[in-house]
DNA sequence: TTGGCTGCAAATCTTTTGCAGTTCG
DNA sequence: CGAACTGCAAAAGATTTGCAGCCAA
């Protein structure tokens, strides 16, 4: 069995455990969402997991979909991001370290990073002013290498 | 006259300047809808903007606003970023210093801030990925200093 | 058993778009 | 004059909600 499922079920667990804790049943369709949710590992909209989810059980509705998804922010499982384009993408708090994300104006492609720097400083800037940080998200707007070429081309 | 009016005609101008350098006309709702964009100074919604612009001229349509905010961030005067909530907010990208964004998650409350550091960091993952950067939004949530208070003494 | 959950469809909300008339350049 | 812009209303897209039936605890 490949490592990364040891660790969708190992945060699945947590999940389960976390809504039991709160009173929140653990449903079928749950198990299907909140799996699929971990396994795609890249951020994805709340549409893109409606889809893997059916292919798993078709009566999964989008609703469910959304109602886990808001489920997940909650519990603190799951993180919103801006990735440009009408709707927003989710992806998992827990299971991999946190990145961030360099995203090309020209083209869509999304570069993920992470900086021990830029999460130090942070938390420095949060302290200062009295916060407790939950989560954060930091998105970088340019144009990647590719499309500065082909643009400086034309 | 205040000093931030001084401001304000500044950018406009500027504003005005690259809307006719790339043949965009510059019409009185224009006018009227940068105006307040400008003078707001605050993040603020596309509605908000409306409301404010409404004041000025009743006719303005939303359509127009949203138009004219789509073209200031494409002009890359406006900046879209996600405060929470349903809908965008927009700033102003000059006219001040760049900033930051601590929210929190109990009373919504939202601090400003900037950060040099942070600023130099970016630039170098940036440079690291052969990205060229345009902009970027920093939002970090957490618990304000009342609200940890108040959530303490529940 | 029973209150929480589900799917469906309808409702909301935000943002975009088509169109006929208006206006800037 | 002619292309770009405007307001309106309709459309489009994303997300939420009401409801009747279903099911985990």
């Amino acid at each position: 069995m490949p490592v990364a499922n040891e660790i969708v079920v190992q945060v699945q667990e947590r999940v389960r455990d976390e809504a039991k804790r709160r009173g929140v049943r653990w449903t079928s369709q749950r198990q299907v969402i909140v799996e699929q949710f971990l396994l795609a590992g890249e951020h994805l909209t709340a549409d893109e997991l409606l889809v893997r989810s059916k292919e798993v059980d078709p009566a999964i509705g989008a609703a469910t979909v959304y109602r886990t998804l808001n489920l997940l922010v909650e519990i603190g499982v799951a993180q919103r991001v801006r990735l440009g384009g009408g709707s927003a993408s989710f992806e998992p708090v827990l299971g991999r370290a946190h990145h961030d994300h360099l995203i090309c104006l020209a083209c869509g492609l999304v570069v993920e990073f992470e900086d021990e720097g830029i999460e130090k400083r942070q938390n420095a800037i949060a302290k200062k002013h009295g916060f407790v940080l939950r989560h954060h998200r930091l998105e970088m707007f340019g144009l990647c290498p590719k499309c500065q070429e082909r643009l400086a081309a034309e």
